[in-house]
DNA sequence: TGCTATTCAATCGCGCACGATCTATATTCC
DNA sequence: GGAATATAGATCGTGCGCGATTGAATAGCA
């Protein structure tokens, strides 16, 4: 289907192309870091721990596999994110009494409040993007679409 | 222009939608970074070093600076990365004799060997995303727009 | 010329990501 | 019930990113 366009690319300027289109990705996850790092600052919060953040606002309680599941993490890097939002008293970690290998997340009141002061930031990356919500809801589902196979690629 | 399109956003949805695109971003972001994990380990290169390499072999004996400013990443992340990239000796670091506060970063012989052996890796990355060039190239352009806009904000 | 301001790279501290490993609990199957 | 297996989280080591600071070299200007 695109074989024809694959084997036509020179190997000199590959090394270009390619670099174009995973530096693009590279670079707008960067920026977008940055952004987020300067909105977020008021509510002490890294861009990671907002994600967590937001999926916790959406349902309460969840494990810490299942948060790992909605955001593609794993123990590994969700643990320590984790305790320091218990640090930042903004939610609780306790073992679950049905199954004690499992850890259930919950918000703490701190935590739930915060979804509010939360609320003008979509709005603030919208406005930064410069972009119609069909623009970037159109960008997304195209990007989704790639990084699905490059997910898949990666896996084995 | 898009001010109605913006002012139309319900903010409890908003915090699902914003999540979307920027959650998108992230994580193709990481997934394109397993791949290239996957892909360089031969190389023993990480996706960032590989980045550094590519500047290079596009022109070689650049300062610290200017490999940054086609990055986008300042001393604080390169000087790690290319002391790492020296100890494989596929880099030699030296001030610069007309400017002692300037490193110019030099390929070695390794170095430039390795480009030969790297040639595959972008053909192997389109191949994994199943797309044409047309569609990522396009899907680039659209990126870099945004991702310009989004930089702009959160630079002041 | 001398003094200040700027520039460049390095360093420090912190927070991700993640491959790999470890521990504790639960499940399975005999 | 008990041994083998599987699962959930935690831990460890490495490598980014980056805000902030530092130290050295240069540029600029009175």
């Amino acid at each position: 289907m695109n074989t024809a366009a694959n084997s036509r690319i020179d190997p000199a300027t590959a090394l270009l192309l390619d670099r174009q289109f995973c530096f693009s990705v590279y670079s707008a996850s960067l920026a977008l870091n940055k952004l987020y790092r300067k909105l977020l600052r008021p509510l002490g919060l890294t861009y990671p721990q907002y994600l967590v953040m937001m999926v916790l606002w959406e349902r309460d309680g969840l494990t810490v596999s299942e948060i790992g599941a909605q955001l593609n993490l794993d123990s590994a890097t969700l643990t320590p994110l984790l305790k320091r939002l218990e640090t930042q008293q903004l939610v609780s970690r306790a073992r679950a009494a049905a199954d004690e290998r499992q850890v259930i997340v919950s918000l703490t009141k701190a935590g739930r409040a915060l979804k509010t002061q939360a609320g003008k930031v979509p709005e603030s990356v919208l406005c930064a993007s410069a972009c119609s919500v069909e623009e970037l809801t159109g960008l997304k589902r195209k990007l989704d679409s790639v990084t699905a196979k490059i997910a898949q690629s990666a896996a084995d």
